[in-house]
DNA sequence: CGAATAATTGACTGAGATCAACCCCCGTGG
DNA sequence: CCACGGGGGTTGATCTCAGTCAATTATTCG
């Protein structure tokens, strides 16, 4: 299991401490749909995605809830706290077929300990982390569903798009209701929206996938008033 | 200036450690009101708080604007980065007079380096701040804007509260304006909302201040649904 | 005291949620 | 091979929360 070797924040250490770290990672696999963990459950564990997709959700206690990211192969998730009590601020759910490796949060900080090096590669991510999350703030607070939704297209296609037949197509299961919660809005209005969006020829989209046609129409319509 | 020995990830470090690091940040005092940094400008420092209270602020381009948070003396806010091209990604302004600390990024960069301990204690600080921004995207999906306002108040106590005439104070100057923007919403809306809650004796509020009088009945309206 | 800034209140409007019906795939098993 | 069942998607009608526009009333400060 090298997939470690190709983490960024492992990338600076040498062969033989990766050998030490791997070992103690342990591998799982999760069916697609699967949880991972709950929020709420005690906190124990830092995961990285291996291979697949991996969703990141949170809950309200009236029943909706809200996609927060969609991570890839080489992004970390689960528990950095040592604190006994913490329990997972997000649920954590396979998208697709998943293979996660994870490590307790205890033997995680003494790796940090020994590399300080990957700690601030850690620190890094988790700036990168909270500067979108702030971004996601400002977005719910002042644009419209279709902005956001734009927006939240774009983004997705940054991080998973490939280019397919000539169009750039977002590489994963994307249904109007997931999409509905990473935007705060609901099936009915994404599917609106997303219907304005093919007739309008800016995106070609069926059932649990979408592809941009029109970028710059699109980054348009997320930057106008 | 010994203001650092107080802040909690200075506070394990040796005394002539703290000297060296003191020399290195420079005091700046600023007005109320006065910008500390622009959203979108060339991000060069990092500050820490020393007295006072500081705004940070995200702008949308249709001229709204978010209150993120507001900071109090020990908290850093700024920039961790190194890359060159990097600009700060909120603004920053003086909400009472301030009096803060900054330090280059690159010069921070170095403590870090030197200091272990000092760079997990400002992941610990980044890991709450990102678990508190994933919180309010979820508010701002899920709640109306009668729980987001409970909800603000309820974390503003939290952080800001004093007991004062038997009361629990909001310790900062707090307008309408906002509130509204600290939960997405207007000022006539909040205002709407903080009438309700003061004639429903929730709250005691006036000119630019609060006073939370039923904690718990604000909880239950957070929480209700 | 008067100007400026904050807060309140009312009337109107509208974006988007909700409720409901229906279609269209796509996989499964008879 | 086809029927059918269920999940995803679409579309329409209606409703409502909160935004907008506008006028008025405090409150603080010079």
């Amino acid at each position: 299991m090298k997939i470690l070797s190709r983490l960024p924040f492992f990338g600076s250490l040498s062969p033989q401490a990766l050998v030490g770290i791997n070992r103690q990672f342990v591998e799982i696999g999760y069916a697609p749909g699967a949880a991972i963990y709950y929020s709420g459950d005690p906190a124990s564990r830092l995961f990285v995605v291996a291979d697949g997709k991996v969703k990141l959700l949170q809950h309200a206690m009236n029943g909706r809830d809200v996609l927060l990211d969609i991570l890839i192969p080489g992004e970390f998730f689960g528990s950095l706290s040592l604190i006994p009590t913490a329990t997972y601020a997000d649920t954590a759910q396979a998208h697709t077929s998943v293979c996660a490796l994870s490590i307790t949060t205890g033997e995680f900080r003494t790796i940090l300990d020994q590399f300080p090096g990957v700690t601030l590669q850690v620190l890094d991510v988790m700036s990168a982390r909270l500067i979108a999350a702030n971004q996601k703030v400002l977005q719910l607070s002042a644009l419209t569903v279709e902005q956001r939704i734009a927006f939240t297209l774009l983004n997705l296609a940054e991080k998973l798009g490939v280019q397919r037949e000539g169009v750039l197509l977002i590489d994963t299961p994307l249904s109007r209701d997931e999409l509905a919660s990473m935007t705060g809005s609901t099936t009915e209005t994404a599917s609106r929206v997303m219907s304005q969006f093919q007739s309008d020829g800016l995106v070609d989209s069926g059932r649990q996938w979408v592809a941009i046609l029109e970028k710059s129409k699109l980054e348009a319509i997320s930057l106008k008033d």
